[in-house]
DNA sequence: TATTGTTATACTCTATAACTATA
DNA sequence: TATAGTTATAGAGTATAACAATA
């Protein structure tokens, strides 16, 4: 006897968490099969368009805390995926970039992921994923009246 | 000097993620301000349409593990907004139901965490909020291909 | 032998306070 | 004084292994 879950699917958060558990779960695949993790893959590939933010910049971007991206960093840079330079204008700050490394991985491993959310969203047309991302899209960037 | 986001903004993943993330930030309010946690509420929801189900079955509905839900529904009946009864006809399971209390309760923060989503989705319009959420629906309810 | 509820445990993710060095 | 990066730390959330009671 199936639960009536009809009461929590007209709430969006729950709807929005549990496709997003789907997804990840099969985005994570390539992710891991490549020795990244979760939180590397996302910075990469904000470092790949962005050349030389800073960590703070990255945590505006992302929407995480300074702290909770310093570990990861750092794991980056022993891997020699990522390089920290001194900035040119603030001594504060550490501009970060891929190395070569880093860039070839990146690439592929962005092209596995894309394939991989296709997968998990194969039961959707490409018009439907197009109005999906766009909905979600607009829900983070509009500021919330509150 | 806003970062690129645009590749990230590609990822299905990223936009659940950051979309659940704001909605969540809203929805978390009344569910707070009424003493109880988010898990409390998920359950409570649950057993509201639901009454009788065991430990078991909320974990096959919320896709969560057995051991993470036994603090949560020790602590529901220490308020004394769920009950534990000896299942009819399966001595090993708990038959779990919500008190007048429980009831009187989620009630009203069901209702108030309704309309904190529609204020974190303001700019979203009846029919785009419909869409989405059948879109959002059909990734976790339709198994993937693997 | 299999399942339910449970304990113990560990790992990830996230948030806050406080330090240091630069501005 | 304010900010960037960092450390230490604590709290959620989530996962697995193993146990007793029941099937």
């Amino acid at each position: 006897m199936p639960a009536d879950l009809h009461a929590l699917q007209e709430l969006i958060g729950y709807n929005c968490r549990r496709a997003y558990l789907a997804v990840r779960d099969q985005a994570i695949k390539p992710i891991v099969e490549n020795g990244l993790q979760r939180t590397w893959f996302t910075v990469m590939v904000l470092l790949h368009r962005n050349p030389g933010l800073s960590s703070r910049e990255i945590c505006w971007a992302l929407g995480v805390q300074p702290p909770n991206l310093v570990a990861s960093i750092a794991s980056l840079e022993e891997h020699g995926l990522v390089e920290r330079r001194p900035h040119s204008e603030d001594g504060r700050s550490l501009s970060l970039r891929l190395t070569a490394a880093g860039r070839r991985l990146i690439t592929r491993v962005e092209r596995e992921v894309e394939r991989a959310e296709l997968r998990a969203t194969a039961m959707l047309s490409d018009e439907e994923r197009d109005t999906l991302t766009d909905l979600l899209r607009r829900i983070y960037t509009e500021p919330p009246v509150d």
